[in-house]
DNA sequence: TCCCAGGGGTGGG
DNA sequence: CCCACCCATGGG
């Protein structure tokens, strides 16, 4: 069966950046494009300039999740006009922050621990692979993310023979109380960032990083930084920070980047391990 | 081919 | 504030 797909209009954004910038793992080049899921839905997508091809009826669905509605003029207008920011918008403003699932996004950065982005991709599809529902699309299967209730299920061992090391133990009390209903990954959307942000670090594995992780992919918080190894540097650095602790280069971040410092936490993410 | 250091973080001491 | 926790990866 071959899905019919439609163009949509996607002005200055690039694709493939947003798809490898370390904010989701799974999607796997495809011909000239990508093939991954979106929440349970297969999908393909391709860049041909300011337009992006996508299956006709999943338009909709994919504006959404690729947040192709964020005004990067405006956006932009808000960043600091320091030259590290101003050479990282200008290089990798075709980046946006898409809205991935609350648990797809949660679960994924706990496995991200320590790891580098092969590995992070790779532990996903294993867990896709062996957990999560399959479809397919157009003869290729792939495999959504698996659900709470399906990793809460497990025991630890099955976990470890996903490559998860001692993250097996806490993805898997995560599930647990996820699927339990102990912590509702829906009810947080509803919550004001610095109380969403406590209710997320009561999940095991999740510190106040993951977390943040949590609130700018999947919250829909722009103004959201995780200070992570690579961002301490830069603002320790390029900024001068050198005797901040990570508190205050979370409170530095968000009065010089602003209301979308997550958008600059991601430029300058990017632009400094590709640099 | 094999070995070994060290890592995009968290949580407990 | 410090260190243990696992193990795929990549450099030597």
């Amino acid at each position: 069966m071959t899905r019919s797909l439609c163009s949509i209009a996607a002005p200055g954004f690039d694709l493939g950046l947003t798809l490898n910038c370390g904010q989701v793992f799974h999607w796997r080049a495809q011909g000239a494009g990508w093939l991954g899921v979106i929440g349970e839905e297969p999908c393909y997508l391709e860049q041909q300039g300011d337009s992006l091809l996508v299956p006709a009826a999943m338009a909709e669905k994919v504006s959404t999740y690729l947040a192709l509605d964020h005004d990067m003029a405006a956006i932009r207008a808000t960043l600091p006009h320091d030259a590290a920011m101003q050479a990282a918008a200008a290089a990798f403003g075709g980046i946006r922050i898409i809205r991935q699932p609350f648990w797809e996004c949660v679960a994924t950065f706990i496995t991200s621990a320590q790891k580098a982005v092969p590995h992070i991709t790779q532990i996903s599809h294993t867990l896709r692979q062996r957990y999560g529902r399959a479809v397919t699309y157009e003869g290729a299967t792939l495999y959504a993310y698996p659900e709470p209730a399906a990793l809460a299920a497990l025991e630890e061992s099955d976990l470890r023979a996903c490559a998860l090391g001692y993250r097996a133990k806490t993805l898997l009390k995560t599930a647990r109380m996820v699927a339990s209903g102990e912590v509702d990954l829906a009810h947080i959307a509803t919550l004001p960032t610095d109380i969403a942000l406590v209710e997320l670090t009561r999940l095991s594995g999740v510190g106040e990083k993951v977390a943040n992780c949590a609130l700018l992919f999947a919250y829909e918080r722009l103004d959201a930084v995780p200070i992570d190894v690579w961002i301490a540097r830069i603002l320790r650095g390029t900024y001068r920070k050198t005797r901040s602790n990570p508190a205050q280069l979370k409170a530095f971040a968000a009065k010089h980047f602003g209301p979308y410092a997550g958008y600059a936490q991601q430029m300058l993410f990017h632009h400094a391990r590709t640099g």
